[in-house]
DNA sequence: ATGGTTGGAGCCCAA
């Protein structure tokens, strides 16, 4: 079971891309971020005719996170006990959504970004982030199966950036603070797939439009793919697809997947 | 060097 997160910087925009992307890499789920789209205007028709059914939650302009699931031959893959944001954390902007496929919990998170240390989107960042823990220690009760994927706007450590002292822990994405509340995801055993995985290697999921920064390799990773402790078994792979971020017109953000064995 | 680029709205904001 293939289950990926792709930030796409508006479905309106990258909608052939993503249709691409699902011809070639073939995933079972796939979790969107910042598609910036109204439901009204969700192209659920053209998903379905690539064999994808999907749920979302946007909202105009900014924000908007969808959860997609391959139908297999005998019609399985259906999305169930779909839950729209953090139960009792009130938020008119669309970032959380939760479903069920094929007995796993998925959990599509789009990280409030933060601006910057010490300002007020920095301060609800924090509030959003530890709410988001106070729900999903809940959450991992009803369903122990859980992945967590999705833009978390917080790179884990300094083999996740590029230039670790301007990425500090003085710096919105790698601060102190923001990287404490990753640990916490982390302490109710929520794995990172890709650095259980790898180690050391040095891949990034995001690369700034300005100053080149693709081609000048100057990324960051804050897309990530956490596994719960039931599910750390049946961890079979995971990855970053770049070859996206290559095309013409891309997304910041290159896909992030993880593979589970059935 | 406090820069620059993209997307979406609407004559700036968020990332």
């Amino acid at each position: 079971m293939k289950i990926a997160s792709w930030n796409v910087n508006s479905l309106n925009v990258r909608l052939p891309h993503l249709e691409q992307w699902l011809a070639a890499a073939r995933p079972d789920v796939v979790a969107l971020q910042e598609t910036k789209l109204e439901d009204a205007r969700f192209p659920d028709a053209a998903l379905a005719a690539l064999g994808y059914r999907s749920v979302f939650s946007g909202q105009k302009t900014y924000n908007g996170v969808a959860i997609l699931s391959r139908m297999d031959a005998s019609g399985g893959g259906a999305l169930e006990d779909v839950q729209v944001g953090i139960p009792g954390f009130e938020d008119e902007q669309k970032r959380v959504l939760a479903a069920t496929v094929n007995g796993v919990r998925i959990v599509d998170v789009y990280v409030v970004n933060g601006q910057s240390v010490g300002s007020d989107k920095y301060a609800y960042k924090l509030r959003w982030l530890e709410a988001l823990h106070g729900w999903l220690t809940d959450e991992l009760r009803r369903h122990p199966g859980l992945v967590l994927l999705g833009d978390f706007n917080i790179a884990p450590d300094e083999r996740d950036v590029h230039d670790p002292l301007q990425w500090n822990e003085d710096h919105i994405l790698t601060s102190r603070a923001e990287r404490d509340a990753l640990d916490r995801l982390h302490a109710l055993g929520l794995h990172d797939a890709f650095r259980l995985l790898n180690p050391d290697a040095r891949m990034f999921s995001w690369w700034d439009y300005r100053q080149a920064a693709f081609r000048r390799e100057l990324g960051l990773r804050i897309d990530l793919t956490l596994v719960s402790e039931a599910l750390r078994a049946r961890l079979a792979g995971a990855g970053i697809d770049r070859e996206p971020r290559t095309w013409e017109r891309p997304s910041d953000h290159a896909p992030a997947w993880v593979e589970l064995a059935v």
